[in-house]
RNA sequence: CGAGGCGUAGCUCAGUUUGGUAGAGUGCCUGGUUUGGGACCAGGAUGCCGCAGGUUCAAGUCCUGUCGCCUCGACCA
């Protein structure tokens, strides 16, 4: 398709400087504004509303495969924090501390929570005698805080709002089983809901959570041909339930420790939405996410009829999807692109040339098809049509994560690719530490991780020669 | 935390080199004409020039300090 006309002006075009677009749709679709606290920003409605439709997809989920909703504190005592060691070493450079209560200076300092896992953990110590106690299975939405550097809006943020789940079970097997269940939901999630296609797999030791025993992974490429780490699901095995305690009585009666998982997504998928989907008009978003599904804009509204039929149709298909009409005094062009901007799925337009035919026209957000409904069928098709957006933004998007990833056999070609090219690079690793180290000191690029669906390239380490134990997706992530 | 850039109207910014009445576009308000891709006409409101000191008859402009924001690195969801 010929490259269209770029109607709003104020979006800096994605190829000339990404960044920038980014910023710009974050704050013209009102998604986000910022706070006084440097990294710390206000989600506003729009932008919350998206977030809400998140969750209410998710919890649905979550709740239909057992999990139950609670509410931690946000405080973690310093002394509690340091139970167990790697979780400490991970997190502890980047919290923020409580130190008074008022005037008063705090025996013990109280840090911000990072994530709750030493909270639960507690907890669970409390609550777990028996293995009639088993499996817990709780979840909490909440935000969290964790003082990075430099911060962008979603992507990375001093507080983000997330669903953190952690569970506890009798078995490995089921833990395990645990882990890998709730990486397809967020993975489904992902490519139906979303339409954002991802790579499902295992994190190396070197990129794994702090704590965790094994990190599972479902990695996005985004617009520029950098990797968004999309969500994660953590198997921890016994190592929390040892530092904090945690042990109940078996079915033979012998005590033992309770295996974990925990796992999240957050806030920052909503950065993945945009630089999925956003195209140099704005916002494009996936139908089960889309805060208006159909916005109806009159034309010509003073003429006689127009705005009562508008009406009736708003009412017939508030029944199907979220719907809205702009009968405000903007020209329809004005509304044309607003609603674009904000990446609403589809745009019904009715006036009185349609009302004498009965009809209205309805234009696609993802490619601008403008298609003519028969209002007697509007319904059908107005629901056909989310389809076949959600359809379209996925397979653009499936086709570009194609293009945009390579396969090196050696580190001249990881190199070649990684200096001429923006995506994943997929190539054989030898399973050393080193290995990684040395791509992301010479190259900048980092291991995603270890698909499970794995192609068997080279029998050697793209890197170093040695014989290959797994194949990578490599590249630069945000 | 290192390197660079920027703080002036709600927003985007000009004005700073060479000190001399605070500007533009856009948005906002009023009235009217319009309405199938960001309309037009007329009228109107809006500023501690980030903050604190200093130099000067005079500071948005020069000096010192400070706070904040953005980009690129290092670190991370």
């Amino acid at each position: 398709m010929a490259k269209q006309k770029k109607m709003v002006e104020e979006i800096t075009s994605m190829d000339e400087d990404f960044v920038k677009w980014y910023t710009d749709i974050v704050k013209k679709a009102e998604l986000m504004s910022y706070s006084s606290v440097k990294g710390c920003m206000i989600i506003q409605p729009y932008g919350y509303a998206i977030w809400e439709n998140i969750q209410k997809i998710l919890d649905g989920r979550f709740k239909e495969l057992g999990h139950e909703n609670v509410a931690m504190p946000m405080l973690i005592p310093e002394s509690l924090l340091q139970k167990e060691k790697d979780h400490v070493e991970g997190f502890a450079p980047e919290v923020a501390w409580v130190t008074h209560g008022g005037s008063e200076k705090l025996q013990e300092r109280l840090c911000i929570r990072p994530t709750s896992e030493t909270l639960f953990c507690e907890h669970f110590s409390h609550i777990i005698h028996s293995w009639r106690d088993l499996p817990k299975l709780y979840n909490q939405w909440c935000s969290v805080v964790r003082w990075e550097k430099t911060t962008r809006p979603f992507l990375r943020s001093v507080e983000f709002y997330w669903q953190e789940g952690h569970t506890m079970h009798e078995t490995a097997e089921e833990a395990k089983k645990e882990t890998e269940q709730m990486l397809n939901v967020y993975a489904n999630f992902c490519e139906n809901d979303l339409a954002i296609p991802v790579i499902k797999g295992q994190k190396t030791e070197k990129e794994k959570f702090a704590g965790a025993e094994a990190t599972y992974t479902i990695e996005a490429l985004m617009h520029d041909g950098k990797a968004l780490q999309s969500a994660t699901s953590h198997y921890f095995g016994d190592g929390f339930a040892k530092a904090f305690d945690i042990t109940f009585q078996n079915r033979e009666n012998k005590s033992e420790y309770p295996h974990q998982t925990s796992w999240g997504i957050s806030t920052r998928i909503i950065g993945g939405i945009i630089m999925t989907h956003g195209d140099d008009n704005g916002l494009v978003l996936p139908p089960a996410i889309a805060p208006i599904q159909v916005i109806i804009i009159p034309i010509a509204m003073h003429k006689e009829g127009v705005i009562d039929k508008a009406n009736e149709i708003l009412n017939e298909l508030k029944s199907i999807c979220r719907v809205k009409m702009d009968t405000s005094e903007q020209t329809p062009g004005w509304k044309f692109a607003e609603y674009e901007m904000k990446g609403v799925p589809l745009r019904l337009e009715i006036g009185p040339k349609d009302i004498e035919k009965g009809q209205c026209v309805i234009v696609r957000r993802d490619n601008r098809e403008k298609i003519i409904v028969n209002l007697e069928n509007l319904e059908n098709e107005v629901l056909r049509l989310l389809e076949e957006v959600r359809k379209g933004i996925y397979e653009k998007a499936l086709e570009r994560r194609n293009n945009m990833t390579y396969t090196a056999k050696n580190m001249d070609e990881i190199k070649e690719i990684s200096n001429s090219k923006q995506g994943f690079i997929k190539a054989m690793w030898c399973g050393s530490k080193e290995c990684e180290e040395k791509l992301k000191d010479e190259l900048g690029i980092t291991s995603r991780c270890i698909p499970f669906h794995q192609e068997n390239i080279s029998d050697k380490c793209a890197i170093c020669g040695e014989k290959a134990k797994n194949m990578l997706y490599w590249g630069k992530a945000y």
